[in-house]
DNA sequence: CTGAAAGCGCTTACAG
DNA sequence: CTGAAAGCGCTTACAG
């Protein structure tokens, strides 16, 4: 049996499971200091070290495949370079597509993303402050709905960062949900609504008393009464918000036009409108809010007030990187949102919309 | 100025920023050594130490708001309890639905995840493989679609588990999709359909030939000969689907019935067929693939393939978990899927379909 | 311009 | 039954 047979399988056996490359083995290898290692890779070599050595370490280091351990700097620095995304429901289209913005920036920025479903108290217990006792993560962005009790606030205070929810201790991103929802009104009232309903969702949370109350006032400055006959509040399953459509398509004078708070709801809208035979847009109008891939998958196809959810996550993003860096960040930062007019709202059919 | 007024100010800042707890204050605090800490937090004290110091120990912890310092530990285990879903696309709201599975059985475990959107070759390089040589992460779950060439798939062996693709290397979860499609077109020959087309989706994954030829073979076994002009393909774009669809309704004989590789591409059916005019299910039934959110928010409610996202987070983090724990696991572990019968699909009208 | 050394907070084998 | 000590891999102030 010759040596050459042999190699093949020790070889195989020995690939099973390598151990990886330290910064002691990048300095034999590049015949070098550790400490000379260390300051290449963390950018503080210039003016210290010649330019041939430094690239002799970085040689050494992809030869080797190196890179700096994660926990060791951590535990040497204080800081992780790890971000967690507190969010409420990972299966919502809204916020996945927020995670993507934040994700993309915070890699961009050397920060890894941590995931967090924060459904109940307990979950901020045990995911929230788990993580920043155990020193797991640098810094919280609470994209909000079960949000932080003070105590909480207080304990996460220069680590985190809300969106959509107001605070006193902590900066938010604000979305103009108020200047949305104002768009959304004004372009009925434009069209010649004035029997406009508005379709809120179940939730108890600023978000939506925001929605509400932004609904009222651009009636009232439109100088129309509102009618609670034409509000209505349901959760966000498809059959409950069509239920809740229905009560307020049926009453006698039913409204020439419905705002909801978000673009499920608005599918609600429509299931109700095709029982009660109503045509969309020509009998009904209908405003939904988000502008999530169901706005375009509906027939016809939705108006909505859109969040620009990448951006949104994108700015949050920057915004934490700034609290960290104990940099000076205003407390509250809002984002714009724009109607997107599409081919659910048209003027009342007839005069008796008047 | 008496004492008293004082106080406020200098407590508000002592708190501005508080450093953490270790195992060091702990043991101070309860009289014992900082070993005795780290034995009693290793749930490895049973035996060694009496209940009463034990319980002394987890007192003086709690009043500290004390847990173990996670990169001191990574860095002494060699294990950082954190694994990486590698997914393509956040945004969409398959992934965003398996990733909340996955996110709650890891934390059951003890585990946290990070997310990292993988798009290109690129992204496996800056995310997959720096998380591998950094140590950041124990393991990945690997969404594939940009699946990891060999050389990739190598590095993470004993650590990886792939989702909806093949490998030789790792251990992964398989769906079911030929069931699924097969089950889908017997279905629809069962009603009596024998035009039957198929929308493909336009992306090159082992998935979605499958798909193609299960669609294919099920015919074959009924006897029905395939028909290439009831064939196309198309972007997950709505538009895109709309036009393919169109394409395919538009034939001298159009087929009495379409299934489609995703819910995406059955919308794009129900928009040409309200364009050509065709009442759905009568003239036409359609059957989607995934059952995501889309298919009870159009109109009739789709008939589709459901895929179980969150049981398959489950089963794809419990598998990983096997595999980090160097236990024996199946190369393969198949996941059932379902046909969902909504109201898209019927009997072919009269018998012209025959 | 380069190297030796301390120390981040933990776990665990070992000595008492 | 409990404590002193080594060492995981890194960063950085300091000495040469």
């Amino acid at each position: 049996m010759t040596k050459g047979k042999m190699l093949p399988k020790i070889l195989a056996r020995e690939a099973g499971r390598q151990s990886f490359a330290t910064s002691v083995d990048v300095a034999c290898r590049a015949g070098v200091s550790q400490s000379a290692v260390s300051l290449v890779f963390a950018g503080k070599a210039t003016g210290r070290m010649t330019r041939k050595t430094q690239e002799t370490i970085f040689e050494a280091a992809r030869e080797l495949g190196y890179r700096p351990n994660r926990a060791a700097q951590a535990l040497r620095l204080g800081s992780s370079h790890f971000i967690l995304l507190a969010v409420p429901d990972v299966s919502n289209p809204y916020f996945a597509s927020v995670l993507q913005g934040a994700e993309a920036t915070a890699r961009q920025h050397g920060y890894s993303v941590m995931l967090g479903s924060i459904r109940d108290q307990e979950d901020w217990q045990n995911v929230v402050m788990d993580a920043l006792s155990s020193r797991s993560v640098d810094g919280f962005l609470v994209f909000a709905m079960s949000p932080p009790s003070v105590k909480e606030r207080i304990a996460i205070q220069g680590r985190a960062v809300l969106v959509d929810e107001m605070s006193e201790e902590l900066p938010f991103l604000w979305l103009d949900i108020q200047g949305g929802m104002r768009a959304a009104v004004d372009h009925l009232i434009n069209l010649g609504h004035t029997r406009i309903g508005h379709l809120a969702a179940a939730v108890d949370a600023e978000t939506f008393r925001v929605r509400y109350r932004a609904y009222l006032e651009t009636l009232r400055k439109a100088g129309i009464s509102a009618n609670s006959i034409y509000q209505a509040r349901s959760s966000f399953e498809v059959t409950d918000a069509s239920k809740a459509a229905s009560s307020i398509l049926r009453c006698s004078a039913p409204p020439s036009a419905i705002v909801c708070d978000s673009d499920v709801l608005a599918v609600g809208v429509y299931k109700a409108a095709r029982e009660e035979g109503l045509s969309i847009p020509r009998d009904l109008s209908v405003v939904g809010f988000d502008d999530s891939s169901v706005a375009r998958v509906v027939h016809p196809e939705l108006t909505t007030v859109a969040i620009p959810t990448s951006v949104i996550g994108q700015r949050a993003v920057q915004l934490l990187l700034s609290v960290l860096a104990a940099r000076q960040v205003p407390l509250q930062t809002v984002v714009p949102l724009e109607l997107v007019v599409r081919a659910s709202t048209a003027e009342p059919s007839g005069m008796g919309a008047r």
